[in-house]
DNA sequence: TCATAAATAGCACGGTCGTTCTAGTTATCA
DNA sequence: TGATAACTAGAACGACCGTGCTATTTATGA
């Protein structure tokens, strides 16, 4: 279940945890929800740092003191985008991609799904791939969170890898690390060619490397 | 020789066109040439968008309109810096490569030498690529300047990569600007992975999966 | 229904931003 | 050297920022 189901239970605090549970949500939630929501369209399009609780609130018809007080801070706020940008990354590529049977497959749904994503998000961004660049050199509690929800991500990538080496579709001397950075590579060159650049055919550029990749990598069947 | 004739284009009156000759300067100009140096390293650390003039002022030990009016507006300012930015790039990176024979030799060259700027820009940035991040979603004349001046670049290195394969080096049926878009790839997976994540070893698996890549388009030998 | 708590608006504060104007200093060159 | 242009500082501007305070409206639950 995800976030956009309107029925979630409520929770007194001030977050957004538990919300994804599925009871009957309050005025304030409801609103808090609809804000996070506004609020990672907005940050999508000009990343986190680029967000103003003042335009949020114009975006939501709200005071911005009315915006704030939900979160208490701009940075409890980021916080809380980061958080929920990972939840939805989970809901909506982790977990389908692992409905596929480990091995080869499932890191072809991960590579897949995680491709389709960026896809999607040419029309508005990735706040890992801003965020990156953003507190590439600013530490504190954002920074941190942000590292470590790619880095979640990326291990979960890894052990795809993994898993294909053992089931004998991936050499066994391949090297899983190396497999992840280049796979990285590739959706950060979609990212940068189609959204930057607007470079056409850069989802189908990815999608050979991506081939070219494996090939490389794969066990030799005789 | 220029990386391309009219890449970048250069306004007369306040650019530091003439600057790189060697003549006298007057006291305004090296001025001037201090102020870019400075503002070149704060915005590469910090992004072309999180520099302001006041910390650049700053940095300068001079009042804010005494910098600002070198340049005219904040705009112009980040002009000069993209402009410069690149004519420094052409300077260290793509000159020293065109002195290796064409073919693969060269391509080699380029992509190790734009390999070490991003390895030296670790402490700092590439405004290339922080500027893809801050620039994709807003039109105007710096998001212009930058897409003009990335793709002068890549069609240098996708010459490199024709000249490789008219050399017979590389196989008459590889696409040069698949080629590109995975060189581009794992140099922006660099910048990720060892920038932001702090990940060790991400030069040697850019240097690997470069050695991959090649052999994969290499003309088979016999 | 009613007391209470939660949610929201309105206003003001100090700060930073880019920019403009003016005055004064400093460099340049006939 | 002296006239002139170039350079720089300083103060002020309106706009926007995040944040705190207070009053008022709205929702909640016994």
């Amino acid at each position: 279940m995800n976030i956009e189901e309107n029925s979630v239970q409520k929770t007194p605090s001030a977050s957004l945890e538990g919300l994804h549970q599925g009871r009957s949500l309050s005025k304030g939630q409801q609103t808090k929800l609809a804000i996070v929501d506004a609020a990672l369209g907005l940050a999508s399009q000009i990343g986190l740092e680029g967000m103003s609780i003042g335009v949020l609130a114009e975006v939501m018809h709200m005071s911005k003191s009315g915006v704030f007080a939900h979160f208490g801070s701009r940075e409890e706020l980021q916080l809380t985008l980061v958080r929920e940008y990972f939840h939805r990354f989970e809901q909506e590529i982790f977990y389908p991609a692992m409905l596929a049977p480990r091995g080869l497959e499932r890191v072809r749904a991960l590579f897949t799904h995680w491709m389709k994503r960026v896809a999607v998000e040419l029309q508005s961004g990735c706040i890992f791939i801003s965020g990156s660049v953003e507190f590439d050199d600013r530490p504190g509690p954002i920074r941190d969170a942000l590292v470590s929800a790619v880095q979640t991500w990326m291990a979960a990538v890894r052990r795809a890898v993994i898993q294909a080496k053992e089931t004998g579709e991936l050499s066994a001397d391949a090297d899983e690390n190396q497999i992840v950075f280049e796979l990285h590579g590739l959706i950060l060159a979609i990212h940068f060619e189609a959204r930057f650049l607007k470079t056409p055919g850069a989802i189908e550029r990815a999608k050979l490397g991506f081939e070219n990749l494996l090939s490389r990598y794969q066990a030799a069947h005789f």
